[in-house]
DNA sequence: AACGTTTATTGTAACGTTGCAAACTGGCGT
DNA sequence: ACGCCAGTTTGCAACGTTACAATAAACGTT
């Protein structure tokens, strides 16, 4: 038993004492060191008896893996990029997303990493970046384009990613979507079940695939119901509230005037209850408005509006899973998850 | 000039040529892996000339230094971890917080982790785990409390950290807050400028050192204009709205209803809005509503209310300046970084 | 008793980086 | 010619882990 026990650290030795490795672990079991890695990693070649031996050892010394020595040697981060736009996700979206994501992921070892998006001209700078710098085991992102370079790049390059939204890609690719073409139909069915005959909706901008689901779905609607549908054109739901409010104000002098608003987020939501306020409509009156709710601060909106739910907290789970999945190498095929509207129709209370 | 020329995988050599690692580099430039390491490092013992022959070749060989192993060496881990509660900071704080954060770190190759909050029982768990795995260079948290044992901890420690908000501790520590003292100071003055009298405020639990702050201003100014300040006991900030709700509806039946109302934040503008709205109150005429706005979106709140700025990319950014300073050895003295309201009493919009 | 076969364990060699001590240059004073 | 010093550069040894090939022991088979 060679152990070292010289501390030059003198008086402070107490609090600096050095953290125990493997080797610490095999001098104390009386075993290798690579024996002692594949019992604690469950190796099946490792006999029951001794793997138990080993787990004592560990436990009683506190031995803990490091981290980095992991990294280096096996090339797996054990983490989990999530690119964020900060000027675009806001309000509930980030927080219920990364906690639905963080929930997913407690207890695999796997930490998420915030990288801006956004901000550089170049969107696929920040990927190469955490691809050259291997700063993850995979990738995260969101406001998924039809024919997106970041998926393409990260298909061309076998990079395991998710996406929230799709792509019009034919090769299939790990995401996890909200079904907005369902969605905009039951708010248009809603609003046509209320009575209402000219439906004004504010979309994303089109190069977003949600943005086409919404159009369609809205549109599909509209027809089938024989109502009018205006989508405002030169806004969409990135743009300056103030700018929307004006576009929705030009449309109301027009000839004729929405009588129906659907709203694709909680932002849009409380920017069209403003405008509706300022304009003395009133919501239930002489119009109806249906929203998004992406989570429970939509109830209190004034008035009261219908809300159908999107639930962001299940969508970051299910997101861990498909990483997890697409890391562990399963088909891409059977990372595909469409969340269904919750809670249609129902009236914030 | 010996190469390895060999590559065992054929034809597909192109898509996966090895990383170059410093002894690429440093045969390619014909000098010793050590100094190349110091010559990429800027390291003054190195020869100009050497210096940028060898950044030279690096840049030509796209050479990228591994992290892992440099993790691994050097212990640094270039990571910092926010712990996030994801039930309470919700709606703007989240995106806001953390965009500031990213862009103050923006160019310093240091990344951020997102560690789930409030999860588990034990609050130090999650700090005690970051520590053990070494998963980062420095920690930040939110809602400090008056007596914050993570703080003691991290301290007792010498683990590097900032907190958003302060504790009560002689011992400095790193932090960055906002100046809630004089926020609900003005707050108050607002109201009686606007002449009223009875003044409502729901406050943060009592254990947060930014609810003693908001409490202390409230009083003094309370006190100094002779109106009456009421703090609903039995709900705080965290309480479920409809619980606040209730417990205002109550405060109102009672003998003398208050007439002013001060929201620490937009979650709690929302809520108040709607108690008003239920109860057919209207603010301007019978009642007044201040609110802290911490993003744009309190600008379409309706009816219109007056707001106090929270700049929380600021304080994001302000963050990632202190964190690298402690990082880097700073005394603690200079980093503590007090952010006063802005936009004073502007009228949203 | 010699043999293959399985089962369990071991030793060695990386992974790519940096810290340290040692060694090589000239140039310069003596 | 000698030693010395500053300015540069070098080689070696880790950091803690896992992959790989090799070994040792145990056991039934012929």
């Amino acid at each position: 038993m060679t152990r070292k026990t010289f501390d030059p650290s003198g008086g402070r030795a107490a609090e600096k004492l050095p953290r125990p490795t493997l080797r610490t672990v095999a001098q104390e079991a009386g075993f290798a060191v690579t024996t002692v890695s594949r019992a604690l990693a469950g190796d099946p070649r490792i006999a029951e008896a001794t793997r138990e031996r080993v787990s004592e050892v560990a436990e009683r010394l506190g031995y803990v893996p490091n981290r980095a020595a992991q990294r280096l040697r096996t090339g797996r981060t054990k983490v989990i990029s999530l690119l964020l736009n900060t000027r675009h996700e806001f309000l509930s979206f980030t927080s219920e997303f990364l906690g639905g994501m963080s929930e997913g992921l407690a207890g695999t070892g796997y930490a998420i990493t915030i990288t801006a998006d956004g901000l550089a001209d170049d969107r696929l700078e920040v990927i190469r970046n955490i691809r050259r710098h291997s700063l993850a085991d995979a990738i995260v992102f969101t406001r998924t384009e039809c024919f997106d370079d970041r998926v393409r790049y990260l298909l061309e390059h076998d990079f395991p990613f998710a996406t929230h939204g799709r792509t019009d890609f034919t090769t299939p690719h790990p995401y996890v979507d909200f079904d907005n073409e369902v969605f905009a139909r039951m708010a248009v069915e809603r609003l046509v079940e209320k009575g209402r005959r000219h439906i004004c909706m504010v979309m994303p901008n089109e190069r977003y695939t949600f943005g086409q689901h919404l159009r369609f779905g809205a549109r599909q609607a509209a027809m089938a119901h024989g109502v009018q549908l205006t989508i405002p054109t030169g806004v969409d739901l990135d743009s300056d509230p103030d700018e929307i409010a004006a576009t929705l104000r030009a449309l109301h002098a027009g000839p004729n005037a929405p009588d129906g608003y659907v709203c694709v987020g909680e932002v849009m939501a409380l920017v069209t209850l403003a405008y509706l306020n300022d304009m003395g409509l009133t919501p239930g009156l002489e119009v109806d408005v249906v929203a998004k709710r992406a989570s429970p601060i939509s109830n209190h909106f004034r008035p009261r509006i219908e809300t159908i739910d999107e639930d962001l907290r299940a969508t970051g789970r299910a997101m861990a899973k498909v990483l997890l999945a697409r890391i562990g190498g399963a088909p891409m095929e059977d990372m595909q998850i469409l969340l269904k509207p919750e809670g249609a129709f129902s009236i914030s209370d």
